[in-house]
Formats: C-alpha cells, structure tokens, sequence
DNA sequence: TATGAATGAGCGTTCATTCAT
DNA sequence: CATGAATGAACGCTCATTCAT
C-alpha cells in the first residue's frame, strides 16, 4: 500500500520534473526547439527514460499547454485592480492581461492557437452567451456596462464590445510576440497607446 | 523562337507547380514544417531540380509570400472602395481585409504566425516607420490622418493608431479562425460591430 | 564496478575504432576527402553513432593530428638525444624528424599540405611567435640561440632560422615522399648530407 | 580539308577556353573548389557542353596541371640574372624561383606534390645524375662549384649541395602556400633570411 | 554544336525513438 | 528504474553526370 502509494507519488515528481524542464527550454528557446535530447540534458537523465512517464514528444507537449493555459487564466482572473473607476478597472485588466501574456508568450501563444477541442473548451471567448462561462469575458462586459451606464446599452451588445475588446487584445499581445526584436520605445508606447486609449474607445458603445 | 517561348512557358509551369505545393504543404503544416524535399516529394521529382527553378529555399518562401499576400494587399490597399469619405474607405479596408483572411484560413495563420525571420521580414508590422514600408499601415496611416484632420495629430501618432488597428483587426481574425464553429448569426454580429464602430472608434485620435 | 570499467574500455575501442578508420581514409584520399559518412562505411555503423562518440567532424581530425603528431613532436623534441653539444642535439632532432615522418609518409603528406584550417592550425609553423606555440619550432629556436651563444643573436633571428630550417627539412621530406623510387644509396647520401652539414649550416647565424 | 581544319581549329580553341577558365577558378578558388559548373559559368555555356571535349573532370584536371608546369619551368630556367658573382646568381636564381611558385601557387603545388609517372617525370630532382638532365639542378650545381672553386668539391658533392638546396627552397615554397595568412612583415623576414642567408650557407662546401 | 531538365550520391548534422542490459 | 548504444529519417544544399532534344 504505501509502497504503492511512495512509488505513484515518486512518479509524478518524476514527470513534474520533466515538464518543468520541458517548460523552461519552451520559455528560453521556443516550442520548435523543445527535444526530447535537451529535456533528458536538463534533468541530467538519459533520454530513454522520458518515454517511461510519457509516450512521445506529443503528450509532452499536451500537459504543457495544458499547465501554461492554467497559470495564464490563473494570472488574469484575478488581477488586483486598485482602482474605483469602471474605465481604471478596464485599462487595469487590460494591462495585467498583456503583462502575464508577455510573460509567457510560448505557454500563451500554444494554448491561444492550438485548435484541439480540449484546448479549444477553455480557450474559446467569441461564442454567443460567452460572458457567462468566461470570466474574462465576463468581467469584461460588466465593465464596458458600467462605463456605459449613462446610455442604454443592452447586454447583448456588451458582451460584444467585451468580444472586440478581447479580441484586439489578443491581437496585440500575438503580434508582440511573433514580432519579436520591437524597439523597446516604441513597444512601449504602442502598449501605453493602446492600453489608456484604444481600449477605452472600443468599449465606449456611442 | 516558338522553342524558346514554350520553354519559359514550361519553365514557369515547373515553377508555378512547385509553389502550390510548397503552398499545400504550409497549409497542412505550417511555415516551419515546409521543406525542399517535401516540396519534391509532393511533386513527384527529385529535390535537386528544385534548385534549377528557385536559388534557395528562401526565394521559395519569398514568393509564397509575395502570393499569399498579394491577394490580401491589394484587397486592402487599392480596394474598391466605392465610398468618398476616409471612415468609409476604413470600413471597406477593414472590411476587405477580415474577408480576404477568412477566405485563406490556413496560409493567412501560418504566415502571420510564423516567427522565421524570413517570413518575419514580410509579415512584421509594429516597428517605427513601418508605415513607410509596408502598403497596409501606410494605407491605413493615411486614414487616420485624414479622419483626424480636424485636430491635429502628428504622423507618429497616425502610425501608432494605424498599428492599433491593424491588431486589433487581426486578433479578431485569429480568433475568428481558431473558434472555428461559432454562430453565424454572432459570429456576423462580431464582424459588423467591429468594421462599424470598433475601428472607427480607435481611429479617432481624441 | 567492474561494469562501468568495462563500459568505459569498450568506449575507447570503439573511439579507437573510428579514429583509425578515419587515419586510414586520410591515409588513402587525403583530409579533404574525409567525411562522417565515409568513417561510417567503414566501420560499417551508421553515421549517426560516430557523434555519440565525438561531438562533430573537427574533433575526429583534432584527435587524428594529435595522434600522427605526437609521434613526431615526441621524435624531435624529447627526442633520445644522446649527444651534449647543441650541434649534436639539432643533428639528431633533424635525423629523427626525417626518419619518423618517412616511416607515416601519407599522413605526413596529407597533414602537412591540407589547407583547411581546422588542420592548419595544427601545421602552421611560420607566423611570428610560432616559437612559443609550436614546441618543434620551440626547440628548434633554443637549439640555435645555444650554437650561436658566442655571437649574440636575438630571440626573432632565432626563430626565423628555426622556421628555415624547418621548411627545408620539410622540403627533403615531401620531395623524398613524392619521387618514391629514389636510388637507396643516393638517398642515403642525400639525408646525411643534410643531416650532418645543410642543417647546421642554416643554424648558423654568422 | 579546309572544313575539317576549320573544325579542328575551332575545337582546340574551346579546349583552351575551358582550360583558361578552369585556370582562373583554381587560381581564384583552389584545385578543390574547381566545379564543372564553375568553369560552365565562366565561359558562359552550359555544363553539358564541356563533356564534348573532355572526357571528365580528371582530364581536364590533368591538362591543368601540364601547362600550369609547363610555365613554371619555362618562368624558372630563362632566369635574367644580373649579377656577375655566383653568390649573386643564386641568390637571384633562388630569389626569381620562390617568387614565379608564389604567383601560380595552386599550379605549383599540384604539379609538384603529384605523384603521377608522367607528372614526375617532369618534376623529379632528387636522382642522381640529376644535374644533367634537369636545368635547375644543373644551374644550381654551377653555382655550387663555382662558389667553392677555391676547395676543392666534386661534382657528385656539388649535386647533392645543390640537390640540398632545392629541397630547402622547395619546403619554404609549399610552406608559405599552406599556411596562406602569414603577416607580410614576417613573410618577407623570412623570405629575405632564406635567400640572403640560408640559401648561400647551404651552397658553401666547407 | 549546344541546351535545359533531371537525377543520384554525397555532405555534416539533428532528431525521435528502440533495444538490450 | 535507468542506462548507453544504435538506428533511420530528415534537414538544406552541392556536385558530376546523363539524356532527350
């Protein structure tokens, strides 16, 4: 029995230590570059024993994305937004978005892209009723409702706001990380641009 | 004389038959899985002739792109914009580009998506003076200044702006892309809010 | 224990094994006609295994120079010299370069003349400060600074006598190498006379 | 007749226009980057069309090496000398040798170090007798005697001096192509040193 | 006579994977 | 449980050569 139990317990130190291994090539080199060689390298085991926790390359990469998704919904859930205004709370939550996106860009590139339908159940915001799965999403909305609250502007309409909003997001974070050598100046001010104007403006319903 | 003619003919032939399969192949597996001899195996010839037709694969890459873009440039750039002010021809722009991109689903992601710097070089769109190079952010450049020619706002800014939207617009066709089975009815709700309202509102420098 | 001894012996063979595979193949076409491909032919293994056993192509031929080099270093630098006068000493370093390089003649040749640089970094003799690189030209030069300690001659006047005289004995070697059917007595004659005389000759410095 | 003549004519000039091209390349680039497509370029025709006048690249790699020592020997023996010493005379025989090598290195070398019968025909010095039957060594026998009239040396001793000293220049020769980088200032030291120096010590018989 | 098209072999190197121990 | 040895396929690219025209 704890014989069972230390050995199950042991094995999945093992398989956290290769994904951990597997996640920091991710980060330092990209996904094209993660091989099975350089995982065994960085845990200073041979690459033969790798197949014992994982099958192949593919299920590897699996867990990975899955455990990248995690911290990301994770990061962006629960911001901290030290501000009392709608428009504060919105440009917050959009900052924090692309900061934690940035930070990851392997690990959120991978799970925002992949289109397996496991990935694709967390993943998906544009769908109709989107705002009450999702709580970026639904934080979102309430938000561009508040800023709104003057004008009449159903929810229907909100949640797509919050849609575009997330999507433009996106856009920008993606394009960030794909192009990657930006003068930093100019990244910058493209964030400041779009995180204290643009985002504003869309979410504005008149 | 008729020689040399139907071989050029020929000789183009040869070369159109190599770029749609090296177009296939990205299409099925992305940029960074293409290669020569893929290409070759696909054609059914040896992977040397290949070299006969394209110096490297490189001059391969660089005219799938040149294909693949030109479509999307000129829907943009020259579009048939039958509308005489600057925020309709943003409209049809935007418009232009969302369809132009869903109609080529797989070549628009791998392209856009790639990070070899070769593909980079023609897809990259965020850095300083990038509207002096590339056709679509100068185009878009020009709208925003002229949209704004009430206020004045510097070209930078109209730059800035420019690139706002144009990731913006491409997060929505990302996204659009990868959540492959949403409503028509949303999914066309998203679109028409996004060219009548989103895009206008981030144009607008005040 | 035993089992990792063992191991470790039977990496050397097959090290060994590649290694001299490699000299034959450079023995039979030369360093420029040496590839991966052909050292596995040879051992009849897959070209793959040889990078288990050496990390690329450049440490194959850093090792085979080694190993033919050694041999002549050791010839003529600790060379058994049983002679006490420098004359004496140059004498018998000359005569054992000749012998020891006659006895390996297509290693000699091969190394000597490949001008790739990987090999040339091992060969070169005649850049200014070689003396202090390169022990044969090393001992050479203190070889000369004592035949000629009457007279005072400085250390660059050294070495460039000692490159002379290297090159000229490279010269005998490479021609007796080539014009193989020399007369056995002419020959003979040839060497003491370069040994006993040309040699010291050149060492002189007045 | 004059048809055929004609075609002769005409067929040895393309030979000589694809031996000339080789020519160049080798000079440019070395014997191992000589490419049948190389020379095709160079005289602007196709690869194919070389095939019709030599059997492969081995011939043409043969005609190469004829005529590369064809001129060397020519450049070598018709030696103007100015001097009226015989000290002088080596000294510019030795001067004008090392000087016509360097300018045609890849010729040289390749006629020197082959080890073709019919190449070494030509290029053999070390047999004795050899003073009578090849020019160098006969002229540098010359000198020899003449340098020594005062001693008396015979012939057979003067041979072999002379034999010492073609070597010598010889090693320096094939030195100085091997390791092509040397530092001019240092090159020429050595040079001067060899020829001022080294080359007189090595004629003097006693 | 001369061409363009095409091939097959070879280069160094990396990779995922398997197998006997 | 873990290893080292080994493989076969693939990568981009260059080469000498052949063949039909």
């Amino acid at each position: 029995m704890a014989l069972q139990e230390r050995r199950e317990r042991e094995k999945e130190e093992m398989k956290e230590k290769i994904l951990s291994a597997a996640s920091a090539i991710v980060r330092e080199e990209g996904y094209e570059n993660l091989s099975i060689r350089k995982i065994a390298n960085k845990i200073e085991y041979s690459p033969t024993i790798i197949y014992h926790y994982f099958v192949d390359k593919d299920e590897i990469i699996y867990y990975l994305m899955q455990r990248g998704y995690r911290k990301i919904v994770q990061a962006i859930t629960c911001a901290n937004s030290t501000s009392d205004t709608p428009e504060g709370h919105l440009k917050d939550m959009t900052r924090n978005y692309i900061d934690v996106a940035l930070k990851m860009p392997d690990e959120y590139m991978s799970a925002q892209l992949s289109k397996s339908p496991k990935v694709i159940k967390h993943t998906s915001m544009l769908y109709k009723g989107a705002s009450e799965n999702k709580p970026i999403i639904g934080a979102l909305q309430q938000c561009v409702k508040q800023i709104n609250k003057d004008i009449n502007v159903d929810d229907d309409k909100c949640e797509i706001i919050a849609q575009c909003i997330i999507v433009s997001t996106m856009g920008l974070v993606i394009k960030l990380i794909v192009e990657n050598g930006i003068d930093d100046e100019h990244r910058n001010r493209l964030i400041e641009h779009f995180v204290n104007e643009t985002v504003l403006k869309i979410a504005k319903g008149e």
